[in-house]
RNA sequence: GCCCAGGUAGCUCAGUUGGUAGAGCAGCGGACUGAAAAUCCGCGUGUCGGUGGUUCAAAUCCGCCCCUGGGCA
């Protein structure tokens, strides 16, 4: 017998998380993090993290539940949502998926290849081989061992190339070659419906300088300065999350804090809008549901109904 | 009211002796198979303030009007 799944997603801002939240409290559901930054526990104010009032109304799970210092990825998330998923089912709630990591929903929606973890020196080694002969450089060098990928991959994309090169000494086998395989389709107990926002552009852009401004006044600042004091790795995941290579060249004196919120805003615009395009050409579920409109805090009752009555025939 | 300086892309501006326009920033579109808030690819989006006129041809020259700065009253 197939349980259902609940998927909500859009881009940031979209206020997807307050949806949740007031589903998860109308039908006894249970939050589940889809988002690949909410994952660290060092980020909190800068990814909108649901706080203490939103844990009190419904159960949440997957939030700031690792180190900065250790990197999730799509297949980890993928084995985390699955035990967090068996856990709602068992207690008899619906489990809601929340968030605006598309790859990670397609992961668990639609299976990921099955892969062992890449240890830590072949990641670094293939970093500093990156570096050594630069993005032609390398992407010839893996052409001549992997020709599917070297033919897949664009020369200058570092990141899918020096993961292509990791898969390669980690397995001995092209990534190309595995991904044929499938070997991790999708759950085949589960059946998936999702609510997917599409806000409106002008919105949506509002509302992300909105909240960036009041991420500020929480402390935003202390949380990257806290962040920074750890001395991780810049290239580590948590490194990168909107806000933190912007503020960091605040506290380091290299930019006003003015300018620096500027860039942070803009870089989630720029978040949002490949998360728009992203949502738009995958679907993440068997049945979806699309809101173009924007959402406010409260709910009109035409809305509800829309949302409930979506819910009520797919989950 | 008069005298200057301007009105060109969302913004700041460029535009040679007339040949229906181009930079930066912003933005838009797309890709995405284990770092994805990552990484990468593509795209000027325009009544040249309006309206008459000169000309084969006007953003460029001329007239009038409108608007915005500044100055003089």
């Amino acid at each position: 017998m197939s349980k259902p799944v609940l998927v909500v997603a859009g881009p940031t801002a979209s206020g997807k998380s307050g949806l949740a939240l007031a589903i998860a409290e109308a039908m006894a559901g249970v939050v589940i993090n889809a988002d690949s930054m909410q994952v660290y526990s060092e980020l909190a104010v800068l990814t909108a993290r649901p706080g203490a009032a939103a844990l009190a109304r419904a159960p949440h799970r997957l939030y700031g539940i690792l180190p900065a210092h250790e990197p999730c990825s799509a297949g980890r998330w993928r084995k985390l949502a699955q035990g967090a998923i068996a856990e709602a089912h068992a207690t008899g709630r619906l489990p809601i998926v929340t968030g605006g990591s598309g790859l990670y929903i397609q992961a668990l929606v639609e299976g990921i290849v099955a892969l062992p973890e890449v240890p830590l020196e072949i990641r670094e080694s293939a970093h500093a081989l990156f570096e050594k002969l630069g993005a032609e450089g390398f992407h010839a060098a893996l052409a001549v061992r992997d020709p599917l990928m070297g033919g897949r991959l664009r020369p200058r994309d570092r990141q899918r190339l020096i993961r292509a090169w990791e898969v390669l000494e980690t397995t001995g086998e092209s990534l190309a070659a595995l991904q044929e395989e499938h070997s991790e389709g999708p759950p085949a107990e589960l059946t998936f419906a999702a609510i997917v926002l599409e806000p409106p552009r002008g919105a949506l852009y509002a509302a992300i300088e909105g909240r960036l401004d009041a991420m500020i006044a929480a402390g935003a600042v202390a949380e990257v300065a806290s962040l920074l004091a750890l001395g991780l790795d810049p290239q580590l995941p948590a490194m990168k999350a909107v806000g933190v290579p912007e503020l960091a060249l605040y506290l380091r004196g290299e930019l006003s804090l003015e300018e620096a919120v500027r860039r942070a805003k803009q870089a989630t615009r720029r978040l949002a809008k490949r998360q728009l395009t992203w949502f738009r050409h995958h679907r993440s579920g068997r049945e979806v549901l699309i809101v173009k409109e924007a959402l406010s805090a409260q709910f009109s009752e035409s809305f509800k109904e829309r949302i409930f009555n979506f819910i009520r025939q797919n989950c």
